[in-house]
DNA sequence: AAGCGCGCCAACCGCAAGTTG
DNA sequence: TCAACTTGCGGTTGGCGCGCT
């Protein structure tokens, strides 16, 4: 199927923005919202490709972005979901409020890759590296490797504590598995392990009983045709809470 | 002080999914 | 139903800054 390109390569910018683009595509956001982002560039007087001014203001220069440093909570809120989701980044930062997809993969990628290596886990199957062989290869070997292997698409997030207790209901690989390939289904980890990741966040959270929608479970809540459950979606605390919740399920 | 290597991150690219006519 | 178009996603790249020699 033939394809036209997104834009006039011959008239459009590349490289960094400057101050004076932000400042217009700002402007032109705050006056006519996000949006048909083909259109944008020439209405906002930018000579960017639609996709360029897209990736820039949800990476950079919305409002509501939190800027910083990741705090501990949410590196281990990102490990727990990167075992339940793999590589989705969106979905991952759609759990992690004023975080982007393109943030959370060059944190993954600069950081918790070599985070996990460090603790011998596998950051891509999130498994003991040990297990997989190769265990005493050299840490960039296994960078390596990581990026090469397969989705995860286990529930192995929680392997830490399967190394000890075992935790709650989940039981050990083969029920794992299915529970990762299938998020339809309900999502059974141990509540020990989500109760760690997220604890800051779930501090409150007891009780591990409630049942989440996968509209919810996937980062779609707020989406009110789609989502039919009766929690709030303000609040962004409350968000992570029910989200721990969820996994706890 | 200069050169070099490395890590970080903003931005680009290509593809897939979704939407429209 | 299907082609054209738009949007969104994930992988990758390249430039910049910083530390080390």
């Amino acid at each position: 199927m033939g394809r036209s390109p997104c834009c006039e390569k011959a008239h459009t910018n590349k490289g960094a923005w400057t101050k004076e683009e932000d400042q217009k595509l700002i402007s032109y956001i705050r006056a006519h919202g996000e949006g048909c982002w083909r259109s944008l560039p020439k209405a906002a007087g930018l000579f960017r490709c639609g996709k360029s001014c897209r990736l820039r203001w949800i990476n950079y220069l919305r409002p509501d972005l939190k800027r910083g440093n990741f705090t501990e909570e949410e590196d281990e809120l990102i490990i727990k979901l990167h075992g339940l989701l793999g590589n989705k980044w969106s979905l991952i930062a759609g759990r992690l409020p004023g975080r982007t997809d393109n943030e959370i993969k060059n944190y993954w990628n600069t950081h918790i890759k070599r985070k996990l290596i460090s603790r011998g886990i596998d950051p891509q199957t999130h498994r003991p590296i040990s297990s997989i062989g190769g265990a005493t290869t050299a840490p960039q070997q296994q960078v390596m490797a990581a990026t090469k292997a397969p989705p995860p698409m286990e529930a192995t997030s929680c392997e830490e504590n399967n190394n000890s207790s075992g935790g709650g209901g989940a039981s050990r690989d083969g029920d794992d598995r299915s529970i990762c390939l299938d998020l339809n289904l309900s999502i059974s980890l141990p509540c020990q392990a989500s109760e760690e990741a997220t604890s800051a966040a779930a501090s409150t959270t007891s009780s591990c009983s409630q049942a989440i929608c996968l509209c919810c479970h996937l980062g779609l809540r707020g989406s009110d045709q789609a989502c039919s459950c009766h929690q709030s979606t303000e609040d962004n605390s409350q968000q992570l809470r029910i989200f721990s919740d969820s996994i706890c399920e």
